[in-house]
DNA sequence: TAGATTGTTAATCGATTAACAATC
DNA sequence: TAGATTGTTAATCGATTAACAATC
């Protein structure tokens, strides 16, 4: 294992934050940083930033506050945020598309090394520089390349599927934007991102809100 | 006040995984289901779902189970997912386009009245049935139709100010895509869909993971 | 030194889970 | 009746927050 660092899953959820606010604090030149202006950006009282650095080690000084750069830095280590990470896209739709072209993920180092589809009229193209396949040569790939992350954009019916050939090609981890729950082997992890699943709860605030 | 039904949140996240299951269980011509069954959709033991499930009342018959039709309309009526839900979307780049043609959202009611941008190549266009208008017609949109809900796809360099509008305008609810902490003013609700934060913790699974 | 801010402990809060009487 | 499954209580677990000695 690389870094065996255990964090509880909230305080996971917050590091990027504080990440970007260091990112910030360094475009507008600020060295020295405070756990208060960190919480803010996630959302918290100082007290949780501090508790959540602290999991990372020593990076504050009394009296003083926390150094950017270093900080920063940490942060990218603990993420990983500087390592490549390779990935491929399945499902070539609205969405798929807009994935491959999110500008947000090149920053962090996602390479979407290829996108994969069924239908036979994408195959050939390209999303900016990355190439789309046919699906049948999802297996193929992903052992030729090494490939350990999938993003997985295609409709719900498909999703289990393809989920389950990722699985047993060597996929790792499934970053699943389909609206359903998969079901995948040990060793696999899923990330749902589950715009319809999200709709119907915010559904509910604003039905509760109303009149 | 609607229906002022108090969830805890983590319960009311699980609600739209019981009810896409209680669809499938329909589907299959199943008219009694249990908690095991739904739990299982949702990722939680029985004893969770029985208890998130308490919250909306006694639906359940003790050593039958549930209701599948009786629990599904229930759930829409909690959920709101029966209630049309107008709402903007601001910011018609890829993935404000992936989201106005996302083909989940119609199924829960939500109409996208409108879109907004700045690119005047854009304006006049329209995505699906959706027309794209110039964003200097959002404050009297908004009043006029009287819309309460906007979903925020722009740049994160414009988001804050776009907020600022948007809340000014009497949106009570922001679905926010651009990965910024909004600042908001008491009354509107944000809701934060921040794919690049969430990349940076699926980093950290791949990483710790790796060799 | 006086003022500020950390790291950490202990108290609080809230969610999850196990267990079981009540019910069909 | 015997077997199954609910609703709910109580125990457990984990995260948040308040408070403060230690440090700059």
């Amino acid at each position: 294992m690389a870094g065996s660092v255990l964090l509880p899953k909230p305080c996971l959820m917050r590091l990027p934050h504080y990440y970007r606010r260091l990112l910030q604090a360094m475009h507008e030149g600020q060295s020295i940083i405070s756990s208060e202006e960190l919480g803010e950006e996630a959302g918290v009282p100082a007290a949780q930033a501090r508790k959540d650095l602290s999991y990372l080690g020593e990076f504050g000084r009394p009296g003083v506050g926390y150094d950017v750069y270093e900080l920063a830095a940490h942060l990218e280590k603990v993420l990983g945020l500087n390592e490549p990470k390779k990935a491929i896209l399945i499902g070539v739709g609205n969405l798929g598309r807009a994935l491959a072209s999110y500008p947000g993920f090149a920053r962090y180092r996602l390479q979407i090394a290829a996108a994969f589809d069924v239908d036979p009229s994408k195959i050939g193209q390209r999303i900016g520089s990355i190439p789309v396949l046919p699906l049948e040569e999802l297996e193929t790939f992903i052992r030729q390349k090494d490939v350990r992350m999938a993003i997985l954009a295609v409709p719900a019916p498909q999703a289990q599927s393809i989920a389950d050939r990722l699985s047993a090609a060597g996929i790792r981890l499934i970053w699943n934007f389909a609206p359903v729950s998969l079901r995948v082997p040990e060793g696999v992890k899923v990330f749902n991102e589950d715009l319809a699943a999200r709709l119907a709860t915010l559904s509910f605030y604003l039905v509760q809100h109303s009149s």
